[in-house]
DNA sequence: GAGTTTGAAACT
DNA sequence: CAGTTTCAAACTC
């Protein structure tokens, strides 16, 4: 399908434009449900948080998709609160925002290695520098001034530190860091006549970008010649896009009321703006981990107070400084997934070669924890304010006290540690002794991480590996199913009958393949010989559920029992990350099934959702716990975020459950997307 | 929270 | 490469 030409995507664009554009016909058509019509979508949703470190990593497999495509995305969604920040500001603010920054870096501020900003050979990713460009060009297109910022911030932010003797990790955060700015005041500057000239988002352009996303997802998705996959690289960013696509219902409302024009509410205005701030801080949470997002929530309510008061540069700042502190999450190795999930951050300093965008399954519980938190911040009608406030400080709470690793004897320098595993400085959480993996150790960890390398070159590369249709994983083998994921060196579980996380693949939510010499597998992933277990294998689906309660939160696919007559996603969309699963996986074409099953053979003849939420917080079956997972093909529907570890709570989505306008708006979003069928091909022939 | 189980990582 | 040990996470109670 042709993306729609960015450049003629003014910022005018309103919703009906973005109603009138293919894709969003396209859906309409497809959909048996009435999308609500937002009147006009925020044109504050800021994509700084999505800068992905991916090509700080000197990791293989790095990807400057997600970054690029980040940057192309970032004026869409740009604060208002930047809007009256001057141009010329451009300049001190980048340095400000990266002085802010560093303030809230917690363990970043011990970092060693943080020290400034020096020219990165390892930026200059080819691919970035091919798509730069048109990146640039495009975010700035409605400034139609002389006035190129790019090298103004180009100027500023290569001051580096030149000479400097600096460690590859240093040298990737400085790129990162330089980077970042870079897009931070180019989104800036790009808001201000953008925001003067639209008081809406320019959806049209939010939903090419989209498609263009994930049209790129699509291309990244196959597994590269070295058999790294990078897939994941796009996970986040499809994640966040699929946020995104929720956007403009949960705020429509709120949107309207910002526009009813009060002038003299400039403060109101202004704290709408923050409020969507404060929405869009959720949103990118979701790409983030449920760390960085208890430093966003922390933040959160000092934005509200302040909104009237504090200049929207400083809340431009503030934003900033969150999105420099999450960031770095979007490199972890999906080895590092299993710590994710039980809450670790990406504060964490980044070590190594992260180049895996995975998003950890716990960010689901941050987009549902938005998504119930919208009406008291978007101040809507809901009475219902504190429950969601309350259910925020909980998982914000919760999400504090999520460990991480927890090495005794190691001294986090071998790959038992999850923390060195995932390239990670074990920080302040983890319960590790006589840890080494520290900044301050630098030198024993880079040369410990040289040692073991040298032992296996890929032993801090991730784990799984995905193929897609056809293509043959490491070992040759075909996987059975399309858009697959195998563990690159198999599993080797001998009692769990890889029914558990002691198993790798599982616990990776992927099949077992010939390659695993596991004793009786049952991997509900894929078992080794090939198959799925059977979908009565009361076994099977209680590890699966098991698993899935594991979780700090997931997505649940199950029968849609709000909207039964829903066509129901293909277990190839399933394999897609959480996070867009079920709401974007019709943009993956190549990862659908022409035909769609409906729920499975086992829940036949129950019509009753109860049947694809089995029992109380078991509803996950064969939900896998992380985005590299597969989900049995039975699964089907309707996406429920679920935090089912006691670190998460649980957003129900039981038909009972008083619907807040948020959740409806999840529920609606979900709705539309997930009856889309399939979805032709976004990528350009 | 303590103890057990498990399988990956490390070692020989 | 195979066998053993070490280790920390997963799991159970």
């Amino acid at each position: 399908m042709d993306t729609p030409d960015k450049t003629h995507l003014t910022p005018t664009s309103n919703l009906s434009k973005f109603e009138d554009s293919p894709v969003f016909k396209y859906i309409d058509s497809l959909s048996p449900i009435e999308l609500a019509k937002s009147k006009q979508t925020d044109n504050v949703f800021s994509s700084v948080a999505f800068l992905s470190p991916s090509s700080l990593f000197p990791s293989p497999q790095i990807s400057s998709h997600r970054e690029s495509r980040f940057s192309v995305k970032r004026h869409h969604f740009l604060s208002p609160s930047n809007s009256k920040a001057p141009q010329s500001d451009h300049e001190s603010n980048a340095s400000e925002g990266a002085s802010k920054a560093d303030e809230h870096l917690g363990c970043l501020k011990n970092d060693c290695s943080y020290k400034g900003i020096s020219s990165d050979p390892l930026n200059d990713q080819p691919v970035l520098a091919t798509e730069s460009p048109r990146t640039l060009k495009y975010d700035c297109k409605s400034l139609g001034d002389s006035f190129d910022p790019r090298d103004e911030i180009l100027k500023n932010t290569s001051v580096g530190v030149a000479g400097e003797e600096r460690s590859p990790f240093q040298r990737n955060r400085d790129g990162w860091e330089k980077r970042q700015l870079q897009e931070r005041d180019l989104g800036k500057i790009c808001s201000v006549k953008q925001i003067e000239e639209s008081a809406g988002i320019d959806w049209v352009a939010a939903l090419s970008d989209v498609a263009d996303m994930l049209t790129m997802g699509s291309s990244i998705i196959h597994e590269n010649t070295d058999g790294q996959d990078q897939r994941t690289a796009d996970s986040g960013t499809t994640s966040f896009m699929s946020t995104i696509m929720q956007f403009p219902l949960d705020n429509a409302n709120n949107l309207e009321n910002a526009e009813s024009g009060d002038p003299s509410g400039s403060c109101k205005q202004n704290e709408s703006a923050v409020s969507v701030t404060d929405r869009t801080r959720g949103i990118l949470s979701t790409c983030l981990l449920d760390k960085l997002v208890v430093s966003d929530s922390g933040l959160k309510k000092d934005d509200k107070e302040e909104n009237c008061n504090q200049s929207s540069h400083q809340v431009s700042i503030r934003r900033r400084c969150l999105v420099f502190e999450k960031s770095p999450g979007f490199g972890l190795h999906l080895n590092s997934l299993p710590n994710i999930t039980k809450g670790q951050s990406l504060s964490k300093s980044t070590l190594s070669s992260m180049d895996k965008g995975e998003v950890p399954d716990n960010k689901i519980a941050v987009i549902a924890e938005n998504s119930s938190e919208t009406p008291a911040t978007f101040g809507g009608n809901e009475s219902d304010h504190s429950s969601p406030e309350k259910k925020r400080q909980k998982f914000v709470e919760e999400s504090a006290a999520c460990k991480r690793c927890n090495c005794k004897r190691s001294k986090c320098l071998k790959l038992y540690c999850d923390c060195f595993a995932a390239g990670l400085y074990c920080i302040e959480p983890c319960a590790c002794q006589d840890c080494f993996n520290k900044p301050i150790h630098e030198n024993v960890v880079l040369e410990t991480r040289r040692q073991i390398e040298s032992r296996n070159p890929l032993a801090f590369a991730p784990k799984v590996i995905r193929s897609t249709d056809g293509v043959s994983d490491s070992l040759g083998e075909t996987n059975k199913t399309p858009a697959s994921s195998r563990h690159k060196r198999g599993c080797n579980c001998k009692r769990s009958s890889c029914l558990k996380k002691y198993c790798e693949c599982f616990q990776a939510g992927v099949g077992c393949s010939l390659s695993c010499r596991c004793e009786g597998c049952k991997n509900s992933f894929g078992r080794k010989d090939g198959g799925y277990e059977s979908e009565s294998d009361g076994d099977n689906l209680e590890a699966c559920e098991r698993n899935a309660s594991e979780k700090n939160s997931e997505i649940v696919i199950s029968k849609g029992q709000e909207h039964p007559h829903l066509s129901v996603l293909s277990p190839d969309i399933s394999r897609l990350p959480f996070a867009y699963r079920g709401k974007l996986a019709a943009f993956f074409p190549h990862s659908i099934k022409p035909s769609l099953q409906l729920c499975s053979t086992q829940e036949q003849g129950s019509s009753d959702s109860s049947s694809c939420q089995p029992r109380s917080d078991s509803n996950l079956h064969g939900i896998p716990e992380n985005e590299t997972t597969e989900i049995p093909k039975h699964k089907g529907l309707t996406l429920v975020s679920k935090p089912t570890s006691p670190n998460c709570k649980r957003v129900s989505s039981t038909p009972n459950h008083p619907c807040t306008s948020s959740s409806l708006a999840w529920r609606s979003r979900k709705l539309v997307l997930r009856s889309i069928p399939s979805f032709p091909s976004l990528a350009p022939p």
